[in-house]
DNA sequence: TGGATTCTGTTGGAAATACAACGAAAGAGG
DNA sequence: CCTCTTTCGTTGTATTTCCAACAGAATCCA
């Protein structure tokens, strides 16, 4: 439990709140952690959701299935995130979505409505809490927005590179490596994987691109 | 002014706090309204935003262009509900979409910073107004969930059941109306408005829907 | 090291979509 | 009631995507 304050301190949630601190406020939010396989379903669509949950180690999927079997990444967290907040944000909502282990993992699962509504007495960074989760929520919102845009393009192409520009944009540079093997990758672009695979050759041989596996290179773009 | 704090008071923001504290608590939020004609922009991608939107009357369409001017529609906002609230919550970000009159309109502006604050003295109901804004974050994460759910569907038909079902199931029936003409429709769910019409005659004629202009009948359908 | 497994790129045929063009139907406004 | 405008459905063609199958490369593990 030691070695995951320093994660809590500096997680999107108690953001702003030294550690000593944090450690106070875990009792108050009824904190509980729990360890998970890989492969391990942390959450499945339907299940009702009591608290929100902060990945203190591994990485978690959070995927779409259809009725044929067809599974989409909606997106992934990575440590010091958190994740089902939507569904424990309102009480009468339960899970649209399944919440895998990529890898091994541990979660740790907190009240949100401690967090909420303000305790008087001991918990001075309250207003800080909520502001946190304030903005973790409105930045998810700008996170599936511009998933949104990607997914809006027409053709594999352009939700590729719709994708990679961002990337490159977010990471600063045009060289760079996206979380995602191409299956993966495919999955998150709702297209088939083989057919992203041949229009990566096709725009690589065009000039467009470069890339090796996961890492990713943009050639002539203009906005870096 | 008066003919709005109905609106108001049963607003997504406002909701459970009765119209004498709203009309009170607008003050305090440096409330300023604006009027806009059909098709004017209220926000342009690029724009800084420096509050929170509430439409009083009229629709508005939250549309994302590219660079060849294919137009998405992300979403719709109808008297009541609140716009550009998670730019708003991340001061840092500027808009990343735009909004345009779907038709005459008044909207409100709003001070977010001022309901985060929690200001001791007046607003009694200000931990309401949080827990309403926290609210409205996560549904509107949770529509946009349920959009990406659509747009990750390979075939223009499964978009279409897919957005036709959860538009059922939304509405109690198997027979209702859409708010969007086709064009619309068709941007929402980006794909090609001939295209969509084609592949709606298609299912009409193997008798899985029946539809006349924004009017639906889901056929068949086990799950209501 | 060698074999098994996973990941990635390629290809060809079947199916679906985009695009453009057109006419019919519905609605708006005098 | 008539005209003008917008919306909607249809069709044919060019493109694109999906799907299945396979082979080479990389990775893993005993």
């Amino acid at each position: 439990m030691r070695d995951f304050i320093e994660i809590l301190s500096k997680s999107s949630l108690f953001s702003g709140i030294d550690e000593e601190h944090v450690v106070a406020m875990l009792g108050c939010l009824q904190a509980t952690t729990r360890h998970y396989t890989k492969g391990a379903f942390i959450l499945r669509p339907g299940d009702s959701v009591n608290g929100v949950g902060l990945v203190l180690a591994g990485r978690l999927l959070v995927v779409r299935e259809d009725y044929w079997g067809n599974r989409e990444i909606v997106s992934y967290v990575s440590p010091g995130n958190l994740f089902a907040e939507v569904f424990a944000c309102i009480p009468e909502a339960s899970a649209t979505v399944g919440v895998v282990a990529d890898e091994e993992c541990t979660i740790m699962l907190l009240d949100v409505r401690r967090i909420l509504t303000t305790c008087s007495s001991s918990c001075a960074f309250h207003a800080l809490l909520i502001e946190n989760l304030v903005r973790v929520l409105a930045q998810k919102n700008l996170m599936m927005n511009e998933k949104l845009g990607h997914l809006s393009r027409r053709s594999t192409r352009e939700k590729i590179l719709s994708y990679l520009s961002a990337e490159a944009l977010r990471q600063g540079t045009e060289s760079f490596s996206i979380p995602f093997n191409r299956q993966q990758f495919a999955d998150y672009l709702s297209v088939d994987r083989s057919a992203m695979s041949a229009e990566l050759s096709r725009m690589r041989r065009e000039g467009l691109i470069e890339f090796r596996r996961s890492q990713f290179e943009l050639k002539n773009v203009g906005f870096l």
